[in-house]
DNA sequence: TATGAATGAGGGTTCATTCAT
DNA sequence: TATGAATGAACCCTCATTCAT
């Protein structure tokens, strides 16, 4: 259930003990923070000595910056592959909601490195990351919008409902356990159609159901 | 705009020296993190020498711990303030929600600090902090559990329901910064507003706005 | 058993609360050595604040000045007053080792800090220590030289037996404690004997016990 | 004249490092007591930064553990070889004794603390190295009551005159510095005739001397 | 590529002591 | 006389990082 060592998400980092060390960095940072995180405690779960880090990355903080980008990489996709699947503002929304939300729960480690391990990045690491955030933002502004325009949705604040629906999804990995016997399927689900209730007005017609991913 | 010494929130903690440690304590820890706090860093925020921390309490854990304790005291009085303005489910839902949201914006440095240095507190600390949010849950679920009997609520899933409506309002601690032009209240307006969307079914007819407060 | 507030050793020291620290001093510099009592141990010994100690003693490094003077002072009589007792080389021997030996059972506290906390001593208090002891060496020393030159004992080294003579009666401080069921006197009286022993040829006469103190 | 670097009973101690902080601690402890010695202290002894004590050693005190061990596991040694010289009682208690003094004076840093800050070790360890030092003690006493069967010796109370004979060796370690001019086998050889003295009848025949070393 | 040993900087905490009350 | 609050200095120990091997 948890990332595992094969997951394709890591397959890309080479070689194997830089990959390895990767993998413990998400974990350890996900349980302990990245402060509580001593580079004796990575080396450990990594299966080395605490020098070997170095020979892969340069510094306990590269470490977190390689995760935290590989990690809104994949976030972003997960968020832009439920986006691509139509065109209808509305289905897209709940597809877009879907996939980031299963997401945040199915890597609910990684996910949680990359939404609160953020501020323990250096300055300008942080700038970087943060355009990237931004851009998903505008995504679904513009998306909102458009409904907007064509009179199915029925939002006031397009940019505080936004965040708003962003905020379900990415408080999943606060307080996500694979321990529950929620799927991440279910609750994708559960939030797309959340969030369409969010812009939808009361009175409207209830939409369609996403079909199952 | 901060939160202020002589804010009522704090007055009750003695003597002086204490308060200011507590106060010096939200913010470090709301800006750095409970680790990358230095008990140095935290005396000079309090204007104090370093050994004065351990006058007033125990060990820096023991400063979180009182942090946290408040806070969730307050957080919740916040949400049950709002629970008790009426007796009719969504109004109260409504305004406890706004009520909740208010309070995570208002003092943000302090709400970030319940919701995300909780887990640097010790096991047993943690447990009993545990216990207090889950009563939380239960109220909401309770509620929305009556407004579905009526049928004036449309809610398949309540648990997630109700756990999508509080991470709506926990995640303001994360994003929220009293430099936007948003107000804590009209976010929270929102925020109420967005809720009874949730649980509301889309061609129902749309509920009353909450009076200002 | 142990020392107590109303022992006639103690009844000099004024007003109580000195008396109190003075015993309380006793007690800890004993069994935790002097460097690895604290300041707030000996307070809370003598039922007071830690700054209480500053009224009545200097220092910390005065405290134990007054206990190692006082212990000195009062091994010192208990030697002489053996001594005193009779004028015959053996018996005078025989009487200042057993004095010497049970006040080292009976005070086995300030025994302990009086020889082994001597050193924690500022090196000037030492050396007025350190002459008071030579005191005690140079008296044995003398009467041994004495019974040597009648022909009653038979002693080589004499400096050297007197050492051993000494480290019999001060070892009692490391090893003795009141729970076993050896009497202090009863330990006196064996090392009265030892003592002749060490100084008498084996061929030579018994000596007479040494009347019952 | 002091213990170095390269005497046999370091030499096992690897690596370099690891026995060059061992040497500083037995001098450092010998001379300031434990709780005086402070790691900065250690480390400069031992040409080292501070940290380096715990690449070696878990904390200070386990560097003192291992110098207590080795201590006694020396002294034993010292001990049970002139034990083992003859298996006449009287010729094997002087010879035990005379080793044992010989000992505690040639290794008068080691033996202080071996002797005197036992008691800074926490409970279990001072446990296990107490069941050892018993050992010694009934080695003595079977010996006693050997030569007393015989007739040889007169001894009322043989357990008070074993830890007697102790208190003479042990004592040396208090009391003997390397600058007098008396050496560590003189006073081996008079401790070894007191001992003699201590349990033999003053009218019985003199004991032979033993042979030099 | 990997590591055991080493370290400068700094961590949380305690200490003996002071002083206003 | 007694103390609660305060502090500079120092404590033991851990940290991220380096480097010879």
């Amino acid at each position: 259930m948890a990332l595992q060592l094969t997951d394709p998400l890591l397959t890309g980092i080479r070689p194997t003990a830089a990959r390895k060390l990767l993998l413990a960095g998400i974990e350890a940072f996900a349980t302990l923070g990245y402060h509580a995180t001593t580079t004796r405690e990575l080396a450990a779960r990594a299966g080395m000595s605490p020098a070997a880090l170095y020979v892969h990355y340069a510094s306990k903080t590269e470490l977190l910056e390689a995760i935290i980008k590989l990690g809104h990489q994949s976030a972003l996709d997960a968020f832009q592959r439920g986006f691509a699947e139509t065109t209808d503002p509305a289905a897209r929304i709940a597809s877009a909601v879907r996939g980031f939300t299963v997401w945040h729960a199915r890597n609910q480690t990684l996910a949680r490195v990359v939404q609160y391990e953020l501020e323990s990045l250096p300055r300008k690491q942080r700038r970087e990351i943060g355009a990237l955030r931004t851009h998903f933002e505008t995504m679904l502004c513009t998306e909102i919008e458009q409904g907007r325009k064509t009179g199915e949705f029925a939002v006031d604040d397009v940019a505080g409902t936004a965040t708003a629906i962003f905020s379900l999804c990415i408080d999943v990995a606060r307080w996500y356990s694979p321990r529950t016997n929620q799927t991440p399927e279910a609750i994708g689900e559960l939030y797309g159609q959340l969030a369409l209730r969010m812009i939808t007005a009361p009175g409207s017609e209830p939409p369609p159901a996403a079909p199952p991913s």
